[in-house]
DNA sequence: CATTGATAGTTCATTCCCTAATTATACACC
DNA sequence: GGTGTATAATTAGGGAATGAACTATCAATG
């Protein structure tokens, strides 16, 4: 039997087969290999961050704001929508990042009901310093392909995630 | 600007470039979207798994079991390692189903520290249930892509997966 | 200009998972 | 056969995210 513990999606498919012999499974392989992909990858890369003292959901934060550009800044809101993280989830987020000094919340003076959260200089620095680290970790993650099938790759995932698919009929916080 | 609400990868590569231009953001783009994909999917199994009652997690514990074959039982350490999910996990989620009386705690004659779990009649049948439309969502995902495109994504993910990457680095629970 | 409804953000309670420590049992070796 | 080590599972404690309820502010309408 081919049921390698190096591939446990092998596995999975072949025990269901033999029990329903009937149905396709073509599919759940599919699902199952990328979403073990994503899993490996998420742990990989929050190693990759741990080095620097951050974890993934604080990394995205101060990259959206690092990459919006002069002045860094961003609404909660804009980031609970970038990020497809509740507005509750970036509170938490804030709180965490504001004590440690890399982001700060502003007063908007066209709007009081907005807190606009700002990068210090302290938090580029960091966001830039742990960037070089996630970005040769996000390589590594692809560098068993070669370019042509990086390419390959990406029109696919287009695909999958074109608007036509029933993926997202289940919106983010459709109030 | 080509920047459509509907994809937001582009963005995020674009916002990326503009402000590091000498970078290659190419690994970004391909894991944003295959995490988005992953994301998405999932959320759309949850909601396709919500009409039969069952989360994700308590889903593969329960066909875990039902894919082992008769007499659908597997201990909780090898629930564990095909779910790639910790013993204490394990441990909590057989706690919900088993007060949900779809699995049993049995004893092993031959092992008391060991405490088989077994899928009670009412569980295979909730399984069953749950499979056909936990199947007919998988289909859904990828039904974009045509046949050999499905087939080219399932080997890429292959070479993404395989033993010689540098993803299965960190392995689990390695004591 | 008062009321009503929408919007921005936070707080609260819950869920789910993880790591580390704990308990019980098995096995190996002197 | 007693001691030490390894293994199986659970418990305890904590982190991060969610949905729902709440507060404050804005905007539109009569």
């Amino acid at each position: 039997m081919t049921m390698s513990n190096q591939e446990p999606v092998e596995r999975l498919v072949a025990e269901w087969q033999s029990e329903h012999p009937g149905l396709d499974f073509g599919p759940m392989a599919l699902f199952a290999r990328s979403n073990r992909f994503v899993s490996l990858a998420r742990r990989k890369l929050e190693t990759a961050l741990a080095e620097h003292e951050l974890t993934v959901g604080e990394f995205d934060v101060l990259s959206a704001l690092r990459r919006a550009g002069e002045p860094f800044t961003l609404k909660p809101s804009e980031l609970a929508d970038r990020l497809m993280v509740t507005r509750a989830g970036i509170t938490a987020r804030v709180d965490r990042l504001e004590e440690r000094g890399v982001v700060a919340r502003r007063r908007d003076p066209n709007d009081r009901r907005s807190e606009p959260i700002v990068l210090t200089d302290e938090g580029r620095r960091a966001v830039n310093d742990a960037l070089v680290a996630f970005l040769a970790a996000e390589a590594e993650l692809f560098a068993e392909l070669t370019p042509t099938e990086q390419t390959a790759l990406d029109t696919l995932l287009r695909r999958l995630l074109a608007p036509t698919t029933h993926l997202r009929s289940q919106a983010l916080e459709p109030g």
